[in-house]
DNA sequence: GCAAACACGTGACAC
DNA sequence: TGTGTCACGTGTTTG
């Protein structure tokens, strides 16, 4: 009841409503989108008022100080593809706003605490979140960044080194225990994985590293276990 | 210059400017942002223009059906606080507005790789870096979870088995792999710490696993880097 | 110039 | 009752 008035209101708004109604028909022609259906009954129900529209006329008379040009231009010079400018307007907007609603709910699907809220508080938490998560990864990294700079090391004869992240995972698993003067180093790679033993203590010999004592284990079909111990 | 004439439209926007200016003063007397000058400055404008204000006239005649009544009662029934419920109502949803899009610029702070962009999209690269830094945490958590089995046998004659995240430092560093048939372990631990290899092999004998290589290296002044490879 | 993005004011709706 | 949130259409700006 209330969006009877309002709508028709809303149709009188600029460019005297004379074939308003055609207009109407260019924008509701295009639902662009079918969910939510409660937001979209009102626009549907106002094409259906809009039809016999009151026709509405708009008389502006400007008794300040001269400002004429500015008031009629638009109203005049509005007819030749104005309106379908603005169709398409309305139409991306309605889009950018449905596509940025349903990024929203597709953030709360990936974050789990998130069920309904506003906006702002939502993005709030999704904040929150990403804070807690990024500072959970990097402590479980640390841990990992004892064998980090012989890790370095080893990718190089392997290759590349950019990218450590991504290429650890097809990289032989490497981790390195450091006091003061002497390293732990374990690998865990394939048989035949064009690292053999020999590599390894070339590489360590290179380093000023002493082995002390060196163990290589199977594990599984084609798996070692190389666990060395070297003096700085 | 645009601007001007499209103020004063705005001004005729609905219920006939007769102290639309008093009104307009209500609202800008709250800037409310101090913050992005360059949209607060076409505002500061209207105010200067509609103090002149072109004093427009809507003239509306109903040819259709009979909807008398729905035209006129806003019109007629909003003097009283209707002005400052509206004034409000503009002020709330600025502030939701703009405390939206601070949030927006907290997001793109503190993600990485979110310089400047739309919001929709900056909401797409969020989901995106939650999805990643979340099965990067499980997977780092996956490999601390390989050793959890074994971790808490070995707990049980040390200490109690509750937060094992916290006691994790202080206990003996335990990791394993697990194939189909096959269970890779590596100990590291201070010598003398009531942890010999026969109490090891006493745990692995009750979880009928059978022993079939390992190695003991000492490392440091006081550490010891246990190794055991043993079927299922 | 045009397409996209944004801030704005406004009506509707929920608590 | 009001307070807060949302979607809408619109004007303006920018690349």
């Amino acid at each position: 009841m209330e969006q009877s008035y309002s709508w028709e209101n809303w149709a009188l708004d600029k460019e005297m409503g004379e074939d308003e109604e055609e207009f109407l028909r260019d924008i509701l022609s295009k639902p662009a989108f079918s969910s939510e259906s409660e937001s979209q009954a009102p626009v549907v129900s106002c094409s259906a008022k809009s039809k016999r529209a009151p026709m509405t006329y708009i008389l502006s008379f400007d008794n300040s100080t001269i400002t004429p040009a500015p008031s009629s231009p638009p109203t005049l010079e509005a007819q030749p593809g104005k309106r379908a400018k603005r169709a398409s307007h309305i139409m991306a907007e309605r889009k950018r706003r449905q596509q940025l609603t349903q990024s929203f709910i597709a953030l709360s699907a990936t974050i789990p605490g998130l069920n309904k809220k506003d906006k702002s508080s939502m993005l709030g938490k999704a904040i929150d979140y990403v804070k807690q998560l990024q500072e959970r990864v990097t402590e479980l990294e640390q841990r990992k960044k004892r064998g980090k700079e012989s890790m370095i090391i080893l990718k190089k004869s392997e290759a590349n080194s950019e990218d450590c992240c991504r290429a650890n995972k097809m990289l032989p698993d490497v981790e390195a225990r450091v006091t003061e003067n002497e390293v732990l180093i374990e690998i865990h790679c394939e048989k035949e994985d064009g690292l053999e033993l020999i590599k390894i203590l070339d590489h360590l010999e290179n380093l000023h590293l002493c082995v002390t004592a060196s163990s290589v284990l199977p594990f599984g079909n084609s798996t070692l276990s190389i666990t060395i111990i070297a003096q700085v």
